[in-house]
DNA sequence: TTGAAAGCGCTAACAT
DNA sequence: ATGTTAGCGCTTTCAA
């Protein structure tokens, strides 16, 4: 690698000036014929490529897009690698007769926002930037990404209101997913009362009269708060007081599904449970088998999430499935109208959720 | 949002110079308590961030490494979306009596890939880019994302080996999986005839005598290419010939596992069948199970791959799993290897793949 | 149609 | 410990 070719010796070697070297390359048609030919014939003797920086400079633009995430894992959790150690590995294989290989879980949300965001960034130009939060107070990945882009995109609660705020001084912001923050940025969210209303309409049409319980998020989690209100609306279109339902708390987690069932069927048989989300969903069933109870035959239960593992499971969990690639096109989109037009009132999209019907809740 | 503030406006508040900014920014120690203080508090009033292009230009390095990936998407086949359209959907959802909401397919191994490539460049301080291949002739996305990076990844195919070469000239590049393309490049790969040889003993060792059959790529697939002769060399190694063994030619789709199963049954029963790709195997599944051919009482099946359907299939499919992640991560520690010594020997790494032994090839 | 020259916002010598 | 200044490699007026 001899050193980088830069405009300068482009130039020389076409025999023109650096001016040109530019033209040729941003406005073609702005260089006669025989010029353009000659220089682009030194590009590409050369193997010369722009210096994203030095235009980044000079165009008070980058053509780069942040996307910024919350951390999926915790970097200390990682196994070690190191494949340039001496006694790195030379084995071709191991073989595993127990394990199931992990997939990746939980994480394709994020993994369909940023395709999501890649295409419509794409589309229009841009490059895609990614950067993870990970708590290390020593750096701030976030910053040194808005430095680098022309607009950042950040999945709700991934950076704290202060930074987002001085962030958000310097370029544009769109804040994915979430409850809005204060009214001051563009924000892509979805309907999680409407469709969470929605689903217990069509449970509550379904079930037998009888008890009916959900089974809530931690009280700090604005989603579940959405759900919740999403749920008491139905209930009360129904034509039932919110006081006939029975209501429990969990935190998200499947185990918390289990215990919430243990305690729901003390108080006698239920006819219809709606979770606030899969995982606790699936703990609930889980639960219910272990007591003899059926679903959907005794008992209807729906999620709320989409989590793969929602249709593969026996039976298939009726929920409420996010639309994450659009997310990421939704912000992207925001992103780049702001762009064009910085003074334009903040904007919020409303995405629409895809309720997904399943066994769970099928009086067959 | 006001003009963006720059290290002169921070100088002038702070009554510093811009070089004292500079230093508090970047060595901190360097400069004296009371005056950081200043600096810093300049800082957080103007809301100022860094310039990552000024940065970069000045440093000539930009703390950026690319990640480029083939398409994983028919850009054209995206549904329409327009949050900003006169007509923008204002529904909350949308109910879904049937469809299993697709969850993107086949992607993860790029999912994973990037996750593992993003872990490790945040632990050596490095932010990532990510390109998507998607032919456009007037647009050289790689180039795009060459120009404003220190490194480059490039999944294999993914680039035509001419422009790769013109990179190459420019900056660091790391090719990833796929055969060595040239041994100019530092590159990462799996040892795919090793784990196939190990499948192949693993499954003759359990298998009756009876007819084995390979379901082999297509031609033009180098992983194709050296599962194949992994296959080859361990029947070789059990002391059969190759003359032996049926091999039936696919094209690492679903379908073809099932015709692939129609024509061997032709010529009487099976008694293993190994598979070049976890598609072809599932497929392959199926029409055993149509023929009344049980799996794997009567014939025994092998995949490669691990794709997840591969875990949930019944009966589960013993396969081999790429180290995705870890492909990720090697890519960046042999990058960060160049980046700090440009004149070593080009390297190449090989992961060890993991070979899953499940139900279909275990004679219970 | 082309060239000369003035920045873009930073870093890093070098001076003080 | 801090300030001065010369680039870094491009784009973009403004002249010719």
């Amino acid at each position: 690698m001899t050193r980088r070719a830069t405009v300068y010796d482009v130039a020389d070697r076409a025999g023109v000036s650096i001016a040109t070297v530019s033209r040729v390359l941003r406005l073609p048609d702005a260089v006669r014929p025989a010029t353009r030919e000659r220089v682009l014939a030194a590009v590409s003797e050369l193997g010369y490529v722009p210096s994203g920086s030095a235009r980044g400079l000079a165009e008070r633009r980058t053509g780069v897009l942040g996307l910024y995430f919350p951390g999926f894992d915790a970097a200390e959790e990682a196994p070690e690698l190191d494949v340039l150690a001496e006694d790195a590995a030379t084995v071709g294989f191991t073989v595993d007769r127990e394990a199931d290989a992990e997939h990746a879980s939980g994480m394709l949300f994020l993994d369909e926002v940023l395709r999501g965001a890649e295409l419509e960034a794409w589309k229009r130009g841009f490059v895609l930037m990614i950067g993870v939060g990970r708590d290390d107070p020593t750096r701030e990945t976030v910053r040194d990404i808005a430095g680098r882009v022309d607009g950042l995109m950040v999945l709700a609660q991934s950076v704290p209101d202060d930074v987002l705020a001085r962030l958000a001084q310097r370029i544009p912001v769109v804040v994915l997913s979430g409850p809005p923050r204060g009214d001051r940025y563009d924000h892509v969210t979805v309907s999680n009362a409407e469709a969470m209303a929605e689903v217990t309409r069509l449970v509550l049409a379904e079930a037998d009269r009888g008890r009916i319980a959900f089974l809530a998020g931690p009280e700090d989690s604005p989603d579940g708060a959405e759900r919740w209100d999403g749920f008491a609306a139905a209930v009360s279109a129904a034509g039932m007081s919110i006081d006939e339902v029975v209501v429990v708390r969990g935190d998200f987690t499947r185990e918390s599904g289990r215990r919430a069932v243990a305690e729901l069927l003390e108080g006698g048989p239920l006819s219809a449970l709606i979770a606030a989300n899969d995982q606790m969903a699936l703990g609930a069933i889980e639960a219910f088998r272990a007591q003899g109870v059926r679903v959907p035959e005794d008992v209807l239960v729906s999620g709320f999430d989409g989590i793969e593992e929602a249709a593969t499971a026996r039976p298939a969990l009726t929920t409420v499935r996010q639309p994450m690639t659009d997310l990421g096109r939704a912000a992207v989109q925001l992103l780049a109208r702001r762009l064009q037009d910085p003074g334009a009132e903040p904007m919020s999209v409303r995405l629409p959720l895809r309720i997904l019907v399943r066994e769970s809740t099928s009086r067959a």
